[in-house]
DNA sequence: ATATACTTTCAATATTTTTTGAAAGTTCGA
DNA sequence: TCGAACTTTCAAAAAATATTGAAAGTATAT
């Protein structure tokens, strides 16, 4: 396989992969390509090598800086701005995982708090179960959290190591 | 708060929540709804308390049933199907990775290996990131598949406890 | 100060995804 | 075999989401 057509396909797949994971495609096509690209990219090679309009890449990229998994850059000399991807890959993954955290975790688990103080008789089943229910995911909730706090700090080799350690 | 309240909220943040990860928004309301009756609901129980068209309730259960989180109950003397959702968060949570296990991080390891085969000079910049890039994908893809793998088949018990171990 | 090069915004539009509900299909008891 | 009770399908409609591009905004060099 050619180099372009791998590209197109991993940009592609990339963008599909995302939708998947509440990422717009385009969002994941601009980091997918970054990813690839040796060098910082202006926002108009960006345009041009997915085809897309000027306001959705302005907007996506910006996007992805706020995720932290963009960063601009300035080359000394030009007036444009340059955008570049971390390549690091479990930077990358450590850095979603931090945002998504931050963004739905734990909101979810001060909602459960709250639903957890439900009036009624706790002999009632159905406000047994509903109790039930939500401390269990709350408990399990608070268990992941505290394990992607650790993953979020660990080095790749560590975290890898200590889970072969585990799990044969 | 009241228990009819707190399970709206229960309800609509779940279904919120989904939309997250890729699962439609009734689908994760009706896995919701499911979750926190003591008993078995119809087709129509569930329309009524949620809301929604015959067709969509009866859509977005089979799919239920397709990823393993809800089965069809059959009542002695009843004609009615009953739905059931299971209770075991841990149980859910395994089954819940093991599909999206099958159905994206598989198929993506595929792509990724004929990815790595791209023609061309390694000492071109491009190529080489180009590679580089797909290969620790890769990597780490092919790590988080043994752990899934364990931890799909793990206790809960065991598996936290092991986790706590690691992570202090 | 102003022309130029570049970035951001946002209302309108297009696309994608979800939902509806009537019609077709199925199952089962009599 | 019939018909009532129930389930499934799917084309059309609605809703949600993403995209466009022209206009407004901003920063910089001279």
């Amino acid at each position: 396989m050619k180099l372009t057509e791998a590209k197109q396909q991993f940009i592609s797949s990339w963008g599909a992969f995302g939708t998947h994971w509440g990422i717009n495609r385009t969002m994941a096509q601009i980091h997918a390509l970054l990813l690839i690209s040796p060098d910082p990219l202006t926002q108009d090679d960006i345009m041009e090598e997915l085809n897309i309009s000027r306001g959705n890449t302005n907007m996506n990229i910006r996007e992805l800086i706020n995720w932290g998994l963009v960063e601009r850059v300035i080359l000394p000399g030009e007036r444009k701005e340059y955008f570049t991807a971390e390549k690091d890959i479990w930077k990358v993954v450590k850095q979603i995982v931090k945002e998504r955290k931050k963004r739905e975790l734990e909101p979810m688990m001060q909602l459960l708090d709250k639903l957890e103080d439900v009036e009624g008789d706790k002999k009632d089943k159905k406000v047994k179960t509903f109790i039930d229910t939500v401390s269990s995911i709350k408990r399990l909730g608070l268990q992941a959290d505290k394990t992607l706090d650790v993953m979020i700090k660990a080095e790749e080799n560590w975290f890898v190591s200590s889970l072969m350690k585990i799990f044969k």
